[in-house]
DNA sequence: CATAAAACCACCCGTTTGGGGGGGTGACAA
DNA sequence: TTGTCACCCCCCCAAACGGGTGGTTTTATG
């Protein structure tokens, strides 16, 4: 008997998926939220064994709740049911947790068969994510060993402004006006496309990681 | 019709996806090698929609075949199929431009299917090896439960800060005040002795070892 | 239950940043 | 020559940031 609970703020959908559940013999729906609110404060008492979860919440997103539950639950398996494709979004659900992502135009049979799949160990996705995520892999030596096209000075600044340094230190210990750091930095966020100096420095400090990461 | 090659050093096995494959309607075997060299010279002129690679080849390995292959057919796609199923030999294969994965004790239906999921934009991966692939996505971002005396919000605010998002964008997602988010980053600031918030991401980014310390 | 700690929100002020201009030099290739 | 590129410097402006102060509510804990 697997246990299930529903995050899911379309009541039509959400009623759906109940009677998906709860008619198909060994399967048994314990929850079904409509906010990840409430998902945050039932979840953790119904204890289910799989969380199906939209990403279009209000308030708090699908994501967000996806990774708060995985802290309360560490054993909980997510999966996202969602109309949303977009490579972005896939990545961080993930991130935040989620073992598999199904999207909503599925057949009913896919989303049981992928609740019995992450019971086994699997990772169910549509195949069009499957194949977002192997791409995600391949795509990553590029952002990883070749540091992006930097200039020598570039790279120095970018450097020293990912261990914390403000521009004027960095034009200090580089021996320069403050304003030609700022100029790098502008060259530099532009081949980053990045629009913050925290931003430059988290692609900086992720640079060289052998798994994924987009 | 789906033309495909084989590169399989076992004779039998060769064999037996041969016959599968050309007893199956829609379904052309155009080339079957068995090392990588003979696949690198034949492959490019017999030109397969879809490549069934082993791994275990003598000389050049299939993941190097892999690789040059995707050079000289960046649009050939590759399906491993392999007894192979340890962490790194998956992810190598995949940044190797592969982009399916079976272990070879899959039936001959799943076989094909995977071929046919190839062609139309999937990435057929056995439920183990998917669900290594998304780990790898989990096990990338949170490089650091190393926790300093930070309250929970404290930690939740630094992490967002250390991707990279701005106050504004941290406040959003967790439904807070951008004042409230400033004067938790005042609180941390204090905490880790630092004045901006660059500094505070390199603290964080560099967590996990404790070596001295009251 | 009381008290402390954490979390939340708001306003002010001066500085730093990001983004947009504008200049100028030297090196190296077409 | 002309072009491109890395590098350096300057000015302006709006937004974001850091730092200070003052509150209220929620939560944990004795």
């Amino acid at each position: 008997m697997i246990s299930i609970a529903i995050v899911e703020d379309n009541a039509g959908v959400r009623q759906n998926l109940q009677r998906l559940i709860e008619e198909t013999p060994g399967f048994r729906c314990v929850c079904a939220c409509d906010c990840g609110e409430d998902a945050l404060r039932e979840i953790p008492r119904a204890r289910p064994d799989v969380v199906l979860m939209d990403l279009h919440l209000p308030n708090l997103s699908g994501i967000e709740c996806t990774a708060r539950l995985k802290e309360l639950l560490p054993d909980v398996q997510v999966i996202i049911v969602t109309v949303y494709d977009d490579t972005e979004t896939v990545f961080k659900a993930l991130r935040a947790g989620a073992c598999g992502y199904l999207l909503k135009r599925s057949a009913p049979e896919r989303i049981l068969a992928a609740i019995t799949e992450v019971r086994e160990g699997g990772a169910p996705m549509t195949s069009e994510i499957a194949r977002k995520v192997v791409e995600a892999f391949q795509s990553a030596p590029p952002p990883g060993p070749a540091d992006l096209n930097l200039t020598r000075r570039g790279h120095e600044i970018l450097q020293r402004l990912a261990q914390g340094f403000a521009n004027k230190e960095i034009a200090t210990h580089l021996s320069l006006s403050v304003d030609t750091v700022r100029w790098h930095l502008k060259q530099i966020y532009e081949k980053l496309h990045v629009r913050s100096r925290t931003e430059a420095a988290h692609m900086f400090h992720r640079a060289g990681s052998p798994p994924p990461g987009p």
